[in-house]
DNA sequence: TTCTTTGTTCCGGA
DNA sequence: GTCCGGAACAAAGA
């Protein structure tokens, strides 16, 4: 479940690797992706040099001479790197699944770097749009986006603005991209958790002083998450081999029927379901 | 067989 | 007309 830390993991990540690299060869396993991958996309891409690897929430952008390839990564997709001469998997400092399945790898990109970058999908939600321009904002995925969470506009004004005469739950608004884009599921719960808010409060009976403090959480969480090499995936592993910081970090996602991590607070974490996406929080200290 | 997972879209009701 | 949320969809694994 890659949101923002994790996409601006993978994004530093390939930058480092194959920023500036060209693409020499690439081939199409599987094109039935969630949208299926242009039949050119080949034609297109071969030859093309990597000028730069961007992020806006949680799709990657990746920049060629006067062209672009929009990439998002669904539930569980997930890049990784390969050194052609013998393909073995490389060790570079973002995150995968040291049991990643060939049967999944979907595009194989051979790099004139000596590195080949691989898709590896196991459910086929994520997709790849190849854009024959360069104007990212015009893109219909990218208009409708809300504001990034680090944007220093993303204050209380925009908040409080936003939220007039809506009656949505607050679980419900976090996780709408065209208000804040780049969270899903997990940050949502942990954001809430710890601002102490109840998921299905409505927003606009919030205060002042919660909105200012669950827009500094959110910050936080992410940029934490960020430093931590993102780790909201259970199955992944970092890329000495050893378990994420998903168990010591997550406080609420998925710990349903155990004891609130907070100190001073004894109630326990209930799992609930809004819009069809389970939710969790303390019964007690989440009002 | 059924349930779960996410982001997105569609549609009915308010 | 607009807002809201439930249902459906994609695919695979448990």
């Amino acid at each position: 479940m890659p949101e923002l830390p994790e996409i601006e993991i993978v994004k530093r990540s390939l930058f480092k690797m194959i920023n500036k690299a060209k693409i020499i060869d690439m081939k199409i396993y599987n094109k039935n992706l969630r949208y299926k991958i242009p039949r050119h996309l080949r034609k297109y891409l071969v030859n093309e040099k990597i000028c730069k690897i961007s992020r806006r929430s949680k799709y990657l952008i990746f920049y060629f001479r006067n062209k672009m390839l929009l990439a998002h990564l669904g539930m569980t997709g997930k890049f990784f790197l390969l050194r052609s001469k013998d393909n073995k998997i490389m060790k570079t400092s973002f995150y995968y699944n040291l049991n990643i399945l060939p049967k999944h790898n979907h595009i194989d990109f051979t790099l004139d770097n000596g590195i080949k970058l691989i898709y590896n999908d196991i459910r086929k939600f994520g997709f790849f749009k190849f854009f024959n321009h360069k104007k990212l904002n015009e893109i219909g995925f990218i208009k409708k986006l809300g504001l990034e969470p680090f944007s220093s506009l993303f204050n209380l004004n925009y908040f409080k603005n936003f939220i007039k005469n809506k009656k949505k739950n607050i679980k419900n608004l976090l996780m709408d991209q065209t208000f804040i884009s780049g969270l899903g599921n997990i940050y949502v719960n942990e954001a809430l958790f710890m601002s102490k808010i109840h998921p299905l409060r409505i927003s606009k009976s919030l205060n002042e002083n919660e909105i200012l403090d669950l827009i500094s959480n959110i910050k936080k969480i992410l940029k934490f998450s960020i430093s931590k090499g993102g780790s909201s995936i259970k199955d992944f592993k970092n890329a000495e081999g050893k378990d994420g910081n998903f168990q010591q970090f997550f406080n609420v996602y998925g710990r349903e029927n155990k004891t609130c991590s907070r100190i001073s607070c004894s109630g326990k974490i209930i799992k609930i379901s809004i819009s069809n996406r389970s939710s969790f929080c303390c019964s007690k200290c989440q009002k």
